[in-house]
DNA sequence: TTCTACTGACTTACTAGTCAGTCAGCAAGT
DNA sequence: ACTTGCTGACTGACTAGTAAGTCAGTAGAA
């Protein structure tokens, strides 16, 4: 919508407009802190500064409010990085370094890092949940991260490894060092990204001498 | 206790002895299918077959029964794999591989991986268990592998890698292959112990020809 | 008979979800 | 420009239901 339009419209609307967005910001908020069965949607209501009811003037319950965060977070960044893989025309390790790269910049903020652990820990009671998580990122991230493992092996850039068969597993030092820093961050902070260059060198040109 | 000195004790004696124990692994099946906050001690009593009540007589309150279930299940089987790398003398991968082959059967292990998953999620709330796991098992195995590599290097079997920093990346692949059965086993199981193969052959030869 | 592990109904506390009532903002009439 | 009556976004006290934690009483082993 152009800003003009929106210009237009009273004060109430545009409130209107904009609550499910403010409560779905401060219930993402409570439920990284409480999780989901013990976030208190008085709390989420307390940090928007509204009362409890108007929740339910915009979601019909808690669990939609939560999946609500989860699509509202998730969005649809896979495609465009999809599209970046396509029309890549370098060496087969650089295109793989720029593909994570930017999914864990993804996976690393603070919203996304929220949905993540939350997922984790709530998933098994939102299936439709994971499945429109797996179709929507997971999926696609699987196709495009093997299709440029594909590319490197039939260049003959890349040997065949076992990895071709788990290309999701080239993701796993972001997921691991996300869970390091929400479990153990007060003691040992690790930067996602220096242990994903560490983990790329070593994927791609090995440990041994 | 020898067995004949449990032969001599009363059923009733019996009986109490074993309760704690019966109760933490209904406790255990329990938090895993609902979470902490979303079960219900009674489920856990039913599932042991005795009263509400009883759990009160060997847990404080159901945080106190949630770290029994942590400190029962964790353990402290790291210090064994430390003293098998110690006295070991093969090749540093070999030894990598083994290593790396102990902590990942302990982890897939139905007990521990729903540990592990209970405390990603509910960590944040327990911070002396977090301190716990930390210094018992995260700590210690970190300096085993960070061992492991380091020896490698001296003895000139593995480049100098940013590896060295994060010794703990080496278990990323488990860790994330838990997750990923826990949340889509459904859809595409994977198996750990070939996930972590394929891994390993990598992470020593890397990816590149 | 005594002792005690165990019971389960009860109290207490809490929270999801509801709904009759409120009042700020808007627009139409003057 | 000013008044005014209406609208609907919002409120918050309330209901209904749940679950943690308690304790006087019970049953069965010793």
């Amino acid at each position: 919508m152009p800003a003009a339009a929106k210009q237009k419209k009273g004060v109430r609307a545009a409130q209107k407009e904009a609550r499910p967005k403010e409560i779905v910001e401060a219930a993402l908020a409570i439920f990284a802190r409480d999780g989901f069965a013990g976030s208190r949607l008085e709390d989420v209501a307390d940090r928007v500064g509204i009362s409890k009811g108007t929740i339910y003037l915009y979601f019909e319950n808690k669990e939609e409010l939560f999946k609500a965060c989860v699509r509202e977070t998730v969005g649809s960044h896979v495609k465009e990085t999809m599209k970046m893989a396509a029309t890549f025309d370098g060496p087969a390790p650089d295109l793989l370094r720029e593909i994570v790269r930017r999914i864990s910049a993804r996976l690393t903020k603070p919203a996304y890092r929220t949905i993540l652990l939350l997922l984790i820990s709530e998933g098994q009671r939102f299936p439709e949940l994971v499945t429109f998580y797996h179709s929507e990122i997971i999926g696609p991230g699987i196709e495009g991260l093997g299709g440029v493992i594909q590319r490197g092996v039939d260049r003959g850039e890349f040997r065949e490894t076992g990895l071709s068969k788990f290309p999701m597993m080239l993701m796993s030092p972001v997921i691991a060092s996300v869970i390091w820093n929400h479990l153990f961050g007060g003691n040992v902070e690790i930067d996602p990204a220096e242990a994903l260059q560490a983990h790329l060198d070593t994927m791609l040109d090995g440990l041994r001498k």
